[in-house]
DNA sequence: CCCTCAAGTGAGTAATCAACCAGCCACAGT
DNA sequence: ACTGTGGCTGGTTGATTACTCACTTGAGGG
């Protein structure tokens, strides 16, 4: 397909690679960097497994790419969040984050997923801790700048993310226990 | 088989089951549920690859044993800390576990970490998760009936355990920018 | 019609894994 | 001294893994 009326085309190879990640998502989300197979993430891009290696230099390479994607587009959801604010105070801006986090997870929970696999595989992988790390920093720097809000709200904001992880990993929405309700209250999903 | 003399002695058999079951939390402290071999688990114990399986049926058997040791220990020091607490507020006794707390994970991190490999692991893996579940429930029951807290004052406190697990992955404590420090503020560690 | 070149694959390889088996060895009971 | 038994291991197996390579296919240009 040559490239018609599009300005900025991406070679073919490059478009690949893209898909690749994007399908990739779903399958380390499942059982992380050491649980998948190259095999399993060729499957479910619809390549071989041996073109993987064309598009990336290795697993790693691989999963740090993911990685970085997926926390690319939780900003960008963070930030579509922002738009829809109702106000400018730094409580209505982080409500519209945390609203705009909650959607986007039950949309598309393997981001939430591969988030937490990475924090997984940073512990041991000094590569992946390097991404985390960014990643982190970024988001971290993002919600503060943008909400205008203290130390303290920030950090709340982000304590609330990961009891987010928790609650989804526990299936605690699922559940009908006192503890699974404590956990999960006022934590919004669509 | 006799009992010998001692009433209370176990027989050598579990003596082992019980150290393997201590030395492997180590063993998956650093790579969790997929990327720990049972070689290593073995040799962190000191005994061959083969006998791990005569002391457990199999690798998830294992596994599950850790999870359900290390959420154990938690809870021991979560007690612990209920000892010491200046008073009997609900703020008190959370203030004095969340110190206790600190003091387990600077002692003996692989415990932090076991939990964060378990909560992965719970995804795909539908025993762990069971066993997750149920590490969880019981430590919130704990942590509200020993407390006494409110439902939000217990929700804040394991939604703060999990930043800490954050802090603990990024290494945000070790490291002097202003998102780290946003992190980690007032997270007692020692 | 042939050449080139990039996209894509089938069939491997060497290494590693969980799990098994046959048996060694120290020691307790007789 | 003989024997049984439980703790423990070396050696192995069949499956799976990350990764490689020789090869095919198809489009475009001269």
């Amino acid at each position: 397909m040559p490239a018609a009326s599009s300005e900025r085309r991406l070679s073919t190879a490059e478009e690949r690679r893209e898909t690749v990640l994007r399908t990739a998502i779903g399958a380390f989300a499942a059982r992380g960097y050491y649980g998948t197979t190259t095999g399993e993430v060729a499957k479910s891009a619809g390549i071989s497994q041996a073109y993987v290696y064309r598009l990336f230099p290795d697993k790693e390479a691989l999963f740090l790419a993911v990685v970085e994607h997926s926390f690319a587009r939780v900003r960008e959801s963070l930030a579509d969040g922002v738009a829809e604010a109702k106000g400018s105070a730094p409580e209505d801006v982080l409500y519209a984050m945390g609203d705009a986090y909650a959607h986007l997870i039950s949309a598309e929970n393997t981001l939430l997923l591969v988030q937490m696999h990475a924090q997984c595989a940073a512990i041991s992988e000094p590569a992946v801790r390097e991404v985390f790390q960014r990643g982190v920093a970024r988001t971290v720097e993002y919600v503060r700048s943008v909400s205008g809000g203290s130390e303290e709200q920030v950090q709340q904001f982000f304590a609330m993310g990961m009891l987010c992880h928790l609650v989804v990993a526990a299936q605690a929405d699922d559940i009908d226990a006192p503890w699974a309700r404590t956990l999960s209250k006022g934590i919004r999903h669509y």
